[in-house]
DNA sequence: GTCTATAGGGGGATAGAC
DNA sequence: GTCTATCCCCCTATAGAC
């Protein structure tokens, strides 16, 4: 009836569901996105949402789940090959932050899609809501452990105690740096959003995290 | 009329929607956080806030600058004090990184409430909302400037724009650190919310910076 | 200064036609 | 699978009594 409308395939409404979901998501966070501006951005009705992912919530985990998964299955997988590699003696350090950065980075610079869902996940970390941080403690379970182990290897000079701080601390520079949009990125005149930002930051982080893993222990005072 | 109830000085209300507000903001997000839950929480009547603040968002700069600005005001004297110590010639970093932290710690050591405080700043880093995120970088504008000039007299073989990208590494891990409600917070083993774990984090999490502002430099490739 | 009451809008979700 | 229409809830903000 209405001839200038686009029409696509009928699976194809839930990709573009996810698509503007993670987009706004991105720059407005989870609460403030509403069901509707997700649908009127994405050009499906209103309920598409609710059939297709049963409540916002899951769509939020959907959301997350598309690269993420592919993401830390490949950390997994970059750290077996590093293990094979090492053939039974620990992996060194640096190799273990390069197997840990390396997918994230290719999915930065793939596409725009890529780098905003990295900006995405990045403040995602933060997220108060206790639906978003059980999703994340369990998407992440099974890569957290394997780093840890292989960095205590690496590292056998660091207590283990000190190895889980440093690991923290590690987390914590890395996802604020991918998320690039706090509010200091003005004043420290960082840029994050251009096409080969991530290429760029890659070695500077990869170097900076380096230097903390192996920084001098603090004195036990 | 009712002598249950608990009275308290006229000017009080505004300081129990303030305390109200950050315990809240801390656990749930300033989106997720509604001022009818403030009120009742503060036990005040829901048209307090609008009285008090004029409106939710300047409630939440109301709560931020309670502490944020006394803080940034001694991070500036802190380096004043340093530089005055090292009588022109460049401070050293380790004394930098020192005189950024040392009020924290502080007040995360002063006061639960000083803690909840730093457990909200670290989140609001990555804080979507624009009001939040202009407000942010004005207050931070003074520190992040003297700072960024101290830091690149310390590190002179560091390039200037590698000094850009580690202190914002830097802000990350600190930030992240210290909001200590991440998800992965239950996979890497870190407790943050105990009275002593700022003491405990503060210098590991220094020699951690430490480290990676003296990294060597990334090969230029 | 503090309250009650309510306006006025937007939210997520669903029933039921097509 | 996709649409329209609508339910019902909770939100922020304000008007006006006390």
């Amino acid at each position: 009836m209405d001839v200038r409308r686009n029409h696509y395939p009928a699976n194809e409404t839930r990709s573009r569901i996810l698509d503007a979901a993670q987009a706004l998501f991105a720059v407005n966070g989870f609460e403030a996105t509403s069901t509707r501006a997700i649908t009127t951005t994405a050009g499906v009705n209103l309920a598409a949402v609710n059939y297709h992912f049963g409540s916002k919530d899951e769509l939020v985990q959907a959301v997350l789940a598309r690269h993420l998964r592919p993401l830390n299955a490949q950390r997994v997988m970059a750290l077996d090959a590093a293990e094979v590699l090492a053939g039974g003696a620990p992996v060194k350090a640096h190799f273990i932050v390069e197997a840990f950065f390396r997918g994230s980075l290719e999915l930065a610079a793939a596409s725009d899609q890529g780098r905003e869902f990295m900006r995405l996940l990045g403040r995602t970390f933060t997220e108060p809501s206790p639906v978003v941080r059980e999703f994340l403690a369990n998407e992440y379970a099974e890569v957290i452990g394997r780093y840890r182990t292989a960095f205590c290897r690496a590292l056998p000079a660091v207590p283990v105690e000190e190895i889980l701080w440093r690991l923290h601390f590690m987390l914590g520079a890395m996802s604020y740096a991918v998320s690039g949009t706090d509010s200091l990125q003005v004043l420290t005149g960082v840029e994050v959003d251009e096409p080969d930002a991530m290429q760029r930051m890659a070695p500077r982080l990869m170097s900076f995290l380096l230097g903390g893993l192996r920084a001098p222990l603090p004195d036990g005072d």
